[in-house]
DNA sequence: GCCTCCCTAGACACAAATGTCTAGACACGG
DNA sequence: CCGTGTCTAGACATTTGTGTCTAGGGAGGC
C-alpha cells in the first residue's frame, strides 16, 4: 500500500529509501523488538541503504524516536474515541462498538500501543503522554457508560474493568480464532455491562466478523 | 531477606560479589529497562567487580537470563494458584483472596512478570514458558468460579475477563493511592461476579489493607 | 549542456559490549 | 607454612553501534 505515496515531496527515481521507509522499518522493529533495537545500522541493512543516508532524514536516533511517538499519539487514542463516541441504542451496542476498535487491526495498532507502553517504563517522558492518552481513553470510555445511564461511580469502574480487561488480552499476546473469540461474548456483555444482551445486537456483531458462516 | 544466605555455598569473606548479587542486579535491570539491557559490563560497574568475574558464575549472559526465567517460574504462578484455590464461603470473598495477590507485592512480583511477558514477545522459547503459565493461572481462576457454582462457559468468561482485567491494571502501570483503589472494590466486585458482594466480605478486606483509618 | 538540489556511499573517530586467557590474591585445610 | 580451590583483575581480539565529514551521482530547470 501506498507504494507511489503521491503526497507532497515526489520521491525522484534514484532515491533508494524515504522518509516513509525508515519511518515504517523503525516502527516494524519498535513493535517487534521494543525500542532498545531500533538502531540505525540494521535498518541500514534492511533497507539496502548506506547507514548515513539516514542522516539526510533525521538529525539522530531521538529524532527518529521522536517522530514514532507522534505517529502513534495521533493514532490509536482518537480511534478509541471516536468509537466509543458512536451513536448506540444500548449499553451493549455501545461496548461492541468500543471492541470493534480491537478486532481491527486497522483501527488500533496493539502492537504499536504495548511497544509505547513498554518504552514507557524506562522513558519518563514517553510515560507521561500515554499517561494522558490513558486518561483519555478511559474517559471516552467512562462517558459512554453514563450515556447509556448509569451513575457515574458505576460508569467509572465498569469503564475500568473494561478498558483494563482489553489492554490484557494484548498484554497476553492471545491468539485465538475469531469464531472462539467471539463464542465468549454473551457472557463478556453480561459480565461488563451487568444485564444479559440483546440477542440481536449479538448476532449483528458476530456476522460482522464471521462474514463466512457454515 | 536471605541476606546471610547460609544455604550451602557459604560466600568467603573476600567474595565481592555472589552469584545471588548478580543474580539480584540481572532481576532489577529486568525489571526496570529490559531484557535488552541485561548486560554484562554495566553490572558489573554497579556491583563494583571486574566483568570477567562474572563468567566464573556463569557460563554466559543466556545461561543468566535462564536462571533469571527459573526464578520467575517458581514464584508468580506458584502464588495465584494457591490464593486461589484458598477457601471462600462466597464468590465475593474468593476474588478477594484473588486480589491479595497483586495488592502485596511479596506475592506476585508484577514488575517481573512484566518484564518477561515483554521478553517473550521476543523469544519464542520464553513465549511457550508464559503461554503455559497464563494457561495455568486461567484454570486456576477458572476453577475458583466454578467451585461457587458458576456454570463452566460463564466461569471460564469470568475468569479471564477477571485475569486479563488484572493484568490490564499492571500494563497501564498504573499509581494511585491504596485508598482510591479500594474505593471502587464494591463496583468490581458487582461487575467481576455478577452480583453486588457482602458489605462484611468487602469491610474485611478493607480493613486487611487500610490498617490506620480515620 | 551545464548547474543546482536532493540524496547516497564510504571513510574516520570513538564508544560500548562480548568472550577468552593469564596471572594472581585470599582463606582454609592439612 | 604451604598448597589447593575459589574468586578477581586486567589485557586482547572482535563485533556492533553512533555521529560527522567529504566526495560524488542523478534528475530537472534554465
Amino acid at each position: 500500500m501506498a507504494d507511489p505515496a503521491p503526497s507532497d515531496s515526489p520521491p525522484l527515481a534514484h532515491t533508494k529509501a524515504t522518509r516513509e521507509d525508515w519511518l515504517r522499518a523503525a516502527r516494524d522493529v519498535l513493535v517487534s523488538d521494543g525500542v532498545g533495537e531500533v538502531k540505525i545500522l540494521p535498518l541500514s541493512t534492511r533497507l539496502g541503504v548506506s547507514r548515513s543516508s539516514f542522516y539526510w532524514y533525521f538529525k539522530s536516533r531521538t529524532d527518529l524516536l521522536e517522530a514514532l511517538l507522534a505517529e502513534w499519539e495521533a493514532h490509536n487514542t482518537a480511534t478509541i474515541e471516536t468509537h466509543c463516541a458512536l451513536p448506540a441504542t444500548s449499553i451493549a451496542e455501545a461496548v461492541c462498538n468500543f471492541f470493534t476498535c480491537f478486532v481491527d487491526p486497522e483501527l488500533f495498532d496493539q502492537g504499536l500501543d504495548f511497544a509505547v507502553r513498554e518504552w514507557a517504563r524506562r522513558d519518563p517522558g514517553v510515560r507521561a503522554r500515554i499517561d494522558s492518552a490513558d486518561a483519555r481513553r478511559i474517559e471516552a470510555v467512562t462517558a459512554m457508560f453514563v450515556r447509556q445511564g448509569y451513575p457515574a461511580d458505576e460508569a467509572d469502574a465498569r469503564a475500568r474493568i473494561l478498558y483494563f480487561m482489553q489492554l490484557g488480552y494484548h498484554a497476553l499476546d492471545v491468539r485465538e480464532p475469531m469464531e472462539l473469540r467471539l463464542s465468549r461474548i454473551e457472557h463478556y456483555l453480561t459480565g461488563f455491562t451487568g444485564t444479559p444482551p440483546n440477542p440481536a445486537v449479538v448476532a449483528a456483531f458476530r456476522a460482522r466478523f464471521l462474514p463466512e458462516g457454515p
